[in-house]
RNA sequence: GUGUUUGUAGCUCAGUUGGAUAGAGCAACGGCCUUCUAAGCCGUGGGUCGGGGGUUCGAAUCCCUCCAAGCACGCCA
């Protein structure tokens, strides 16, 4: 459906068009002076020089033309040339009914819908996952509701890091181990056990230790790396193994995202790609795209305007072995084989800018995808602590995704106990779900290419800009519903127009969810979100504390404001849904 | 060194793409609970928008320059 913004607009181009003026100029936006008017129009500045007259005429004529207007109830013209607008009250409650009625609650249905590839993610294989995915994982899970909720083909892809080193170094602590585990003898002709040799706590112990070995003793690593080259032979043994690793570890990943309520489409992996490798080297070479540089093989990327010499893209290191930016463009390759996206969005941390920017041109330049697929960079920035500098545990270490979840978990959990006589089950169940909004709000709420410091006390606090007032705001709205509800049914009415100021503010807050949904999506700016979500629950609460709505005697106002608290929750779940968490029954 | 990002209230952040008197939250202070969750609401104080130029009717926003901090700059991912 039409958003409001958009018939507004539509109402004050007729104004200019019927003064003579260009409808270019007719732009209205919300007011920045909330005690003058609701909505603002400064076209008529504008137009004053093309038309050579005074902003005021114009402006004059214009709201000449408004008088009658279905949508405004006021409007103003004011030196030098601003015209100031009142939305009309019935125009706005006549919205809201559309709106109710609308299965995609007003968000515009995307004409010609996207199939889009989201990239994020991003988690190693055998490591767990720590602070620093968290970013990934929560901004690129909003972008993938966001686009959801716009009708767009979004596919999730986790991309999991499985290839190359990190492998080699397992297996080769594993063998030096258990050196009788079946599969390292090459002799080996049975089947191989179903059971996994290791937990995945094992695993996680493992790597680093291998890790560690390898960067001290130069035999140990030249065991890993040919173990890895085993491995990419496709010995039989190490495959195996290679199978058991990745079945642990991803069940334990799955598990961990799930906690976050996060989840993909796709589980592909950067040993996916590898067979697209050689037939794609081979293409660049023939069609002249690389040439040999320093021994390694790369495609120049350089582009006029350039404000700064980009390094080529390099395909295969001077040993000839593929590198990242070969498995890269092979996923690429892969990607448009099997999904033929319009667009490949990465969400990643934005220092690897430089190097996506190499990627993406190569991509192009090389034909590996259409002149028209959208290769997209969406960097983010570091989560920092209170320090300012990059988020540690109170040791010094990485914070483990999953404690900090439990921390935090925790933490609400003593907040709940602490206010209200709950029941332990419910008390820990509502702490997780509260703990999410927390940690998710927290990130979303800033910008997603901006540093930010991720400040537990705050984040979890239930005052101010922050996941648990949201949902707190939330919860009461639910809590009145259902109070009403043991004494009322809910039978479909409509929503009248307001009968006090803070009703019109909530009003017209409401009517705005379709356009600020539209308008994240198109910046890929899920922190537009949370500021719109933000203004409701402080629009509601304004009018929540004037408005005594389960005591109301006049029954034609309580089922109309009724209908708006039922419009209102819809609003909350939907965008609360988008940010990635849900709203308990009751805190 | 080159490039790039950032700099807004004591702290953490917004700022509708050039509009009127730059906004929130936290922290501080003062009010409001026999009434739907006070985890709320209302109010007060707090600013050379890093500095300096320019563009124009009008700049936190666009251009130039300087200062400060972060980050990246071919065989790691």
């Amino acid at each position: 459906m039409k958003q409001v913004n958009q018939r507004i607009f539509d109402e004050m181009k007729r104004a200019f068009l019927e003064a003579g003026y260009d409808e270019k100029y007719a732009k209205v936006g919300i007011s920045n002076r909330p005690d003058l008017c609701e909505y603002q129009c400064n076209g008529a500045m504008a137009a004053a020089k093309e038309y050579k007259k005074a902003p005021i005429m114009i402006a004059n004529e214009v709201v000449e033309n408004l008088k009658e207007s279905s949508v405004f109830s006021q409007v103003d013209a004011v030196n030098p040339g601003f015209i100031n607008l009142k939305l009309k009250e019935e125009f706005v409650s006549e919205y809201l009914n559309e709106m109710s009625k609308d299965e995609y609650l007003s968000v515009e249905q995307a004409k010609n819908p996207k199939t889009i590839i989201l990239d994020y993610g991003g988690p190693n294989v055998a490591k767990p996952l720590h602070v620093g995915h968290l970013r990934s994982a929560v901004i690129g899970e909003s972008i993938k509701r966001l686009g959801r909720a716009l009708g767009h083909k979004m596919i999730g892809d986790v991309h999991l890091g499985d290839w190359g080193l990190q492998m080699g170094l397992i297996i080769t602590e594993l063998k030096k181990r258990k050196p009788e585990l079946v599969y390292f003898d090459d002799n080996f002709s049975g089947e191989y056990p179903k059971e996994a040799p290791f937990t995945i706590s094992e695993l996680e112990e493992i790597y680093p230790v291998a890790s560690a070995k390898s960067k001290e003793d130069e035999a140990y690593k030249a065991e890993a790396m040919e173990a890895t080259h085993l491995l990419q032979q496709k010995k039989a043994g190490y495959m195996a193994l290679w199978e058991q690793i990745m079945t642990v570890s991803v069940n334990d990943l799955k598990k961990n995202y799930e906690k976050l309520d996060v989840s993909f489409d796709l589980w592909k992996k950067e040993s996916d790609a590898q067979p697209y490798i050689p037939d794609m080297v081979e293409y660049m070479k023939k069609e002249g795209y690389a040439h040999i540089d320093q021994g390694a093989l790369v495609v120049d990327v350089k582009e006029e305007g350039d404000t700064k010499e980009i390094p080529p893209c390099m395909i295969l290191k001077s040993d000839g072995a593929s590198l990242y930016n070969t498995t890269d463009l092979a996923t690429i390759v892969e990607r448009m084989k099997l999904f033929h996206p319009d667009e490949i969005c990465y969400v990643v941390d934005k220092r690897q800018e430089l190097y996506f920017t190499q990627v993406f041109r190569c991509a192009k330049k090389t034909k590996l995808v259409d002149e028209t697929t959208k290769l997209q960079f969406l960097g983010f920035g570091t989560m920092n602590g209170k320090d300012g500098k990059p988020f540690k545990t109170r040791q010094g270490g990485v914070m483990r995704l999953e404690h900090l979840l439990n921390e935090i978990s925790e933490e609400m959990y003593k907040k709940i106990v602490d206010n209200r006589s709950v029941r332990e089950e419910d008390a820990r169940n509502t702490a997780k779900m509260v703990g999410l909004s927390a940690i998710k709000y927290g990130d979303l709420s800033n910008q997603a290419s901006k540093d930010y410091i991720f400040d537990v006390d705050r984040f979890t606090s239930f005052e101010g800009d922050t996941g648990p007032y949201i949902l707190y705001t939330a919860v009461r709205i639910k809590s009145i519903l259902s109070k009403y509800q043991e004494k009322n049914s809910l039978e479909e009415s409509e929503i009248l127009p307001a009968f006090s100021e803070s009703e019109k503010a909530l009003m017209m807050e409401l009517a705005k969810y379709g356009s600020v949904i539209e308008n994240a999506f198109e910046e890929k700016a899920p922190h537009k979100v949370c500021a719109y979500i933000y203004d409701v629950a402080n629009a509601f609460n304004r009018f929540y504390h004037d408005t005594k709505i389960l005591t109301e005697e006049d029954e034609i106002k309580q089922k109309s404001w009724i209908q708006l608290l039922l419009l209102c929750r819809e609003v909350f779940e939907r965008a609360v849904d988008v940010l990635g968490f849900k709203i308990p029954e009751r805190m």
